[in-house]
DNA sequence: CCTCTATTTAATCGATTGTTAGATTAAATA
DNA sequence: TATTTAATCTAACAATCGATTAAATAGAGG
């Protein structure tokens, strides 16, 4: 809430670059707040400390400069992928796996929002042929899992279905902490995660145990 | 905690309700389509064959509107609430429980996305100590688990937890069945329930499992 | 028939939207 | 030093937004 002075201050202009980094900085999280629809490029710009014309000209549209906060989110979960040389097969180990996904959207808290919103948007704005960001992901846990069951350290669950049911519920939970806490009556967020990163992890050591489920 | 302003009470003429219930049935639709600030009251009225005048008639406001769509939504899962005399103890009871909410889910598809996105929107706009819509649908599933764990059946899982990671789960699942499918190269998004219903009741009763899980 | 009230519409309001044009500034280049 | 380019501003555009107003329509009771 200070516009004062918006970029001036340092005797420098500001380089270009940094500029556009802070753009996004703020777009991001006002994106995932308010929706595509529900943000205003003006409330990005002033937040940002510059002008609309200012965004037009480093992202040409505000369907590109969304765009652009989605390739960054994208790009923040490579380091979070799985290794691909030495394929984990025991149960803790892909439930270690699929841990990775959740320190990813607890580190960057409303990207998981984000990706929310653009799972629900996508089949309405037929987008052009842009994949689904946590596809590669799910590939590589099913990828594991099916590696597991080859090697008879998992049961016979179906390899897909359940890293997306693991993704799902993390997502989920990620994109509402805020709402859930209050509403379990939690007093520190942490208790919140630790009880959840437990709930998760049990779950999937459970159900990838080889000797569980599969009575049809 | 009705406003008595709009129908006025008792009268006869009313032609009115099966407009009300049209817009009604239109609006969910557009808003869990393209969320509350992406839908547009014309676009409403336009589909439902009235006037933008018409619909500020019945609901007042936009925000009012919107109140009334996510009411019908909290209707809608009272039908689906378990019973609750009877608690159910065992694993597989508890499952099939749960299984209700995927039910509803499945019946109502639209309703998780609105739910997903109020969800999101939420802690952004404080509403007016509005309830979060699922809160006792987990409390109930909770409980069950709690009675489980009591006479012995279910294992030390995290109540609140778990239930809370299952309806997670579910609600992701059925917001996102459409990209889903695409997805994972499905053809028939029978099989994608299919997979999906047998996974959430493998990984709730591998969990639930009294032997399980508990090795902190 | 007329009258009253509920319902709906057409027309319009002011505010805000994304976008653009032109001016201004600072740095880079020749 | 003169010129060009990059970066940002102010101002304004047409379009659309939610909301409002006054008038028209419909239907039941007398």
């Amino acid at each position: 809430m200070f516009d004062i002075e918006p970029a001036r201050r340092a005797g420098r202009p500001l380089g270009a670059p940094e500029t556009r980094r802070n753009c996004l900085d703020v777009a991001e999280r006002l994106f995932a707040a308010g929706g595509f629809a529900g943000t205003g490029l003006r409330d990005i710009a002033a937040r940002a400390g510059v002008t609309g014309a200012t965004l037009a000209y480093h992202f040409g549209s505000k369907e590109k400069l969304y765009g652009a906060v989605l390739a960054r989110i994208a790009d923040s979960i490579l380091p979070y992928l799985p290794p691909t040389p030495p394929m984990p097969s025991d149960p803790a180990s892909v439930a270690g796996l699929i841990e990775r996904f959740l320190d990813w959207a607890l580190d960057h808290r409303h990207y998981a929002t984000l990706l929310l919103r653009e799972l629900m948007e996508n089949p309405d704005r037929a987008r052009k042929a842009k994949r689904w960001y946590l596809l590669p992901l799910i590939e590589a846990y099913a990828a594991a899992i099916r590696a597991g069951q080859e090697r008879g350290t998992v049961g016979p669950v179906d390899p897909e279905m359940t890293a997306f049911h693991a993704t799902g519920a993390i997502t989920h939970f990620a994109a509402s902490t805020v709402t859930i806490q209050r509403m379990l009556a939690l007093d520190h967020e942490a208790e919140a995660v630790d009880r959840f990163r437990r709930t998760l992890r049990d779950s999937l050591v459970a159900m990838l145990a080889p000797a569980a489920a599969g009575e049809a």
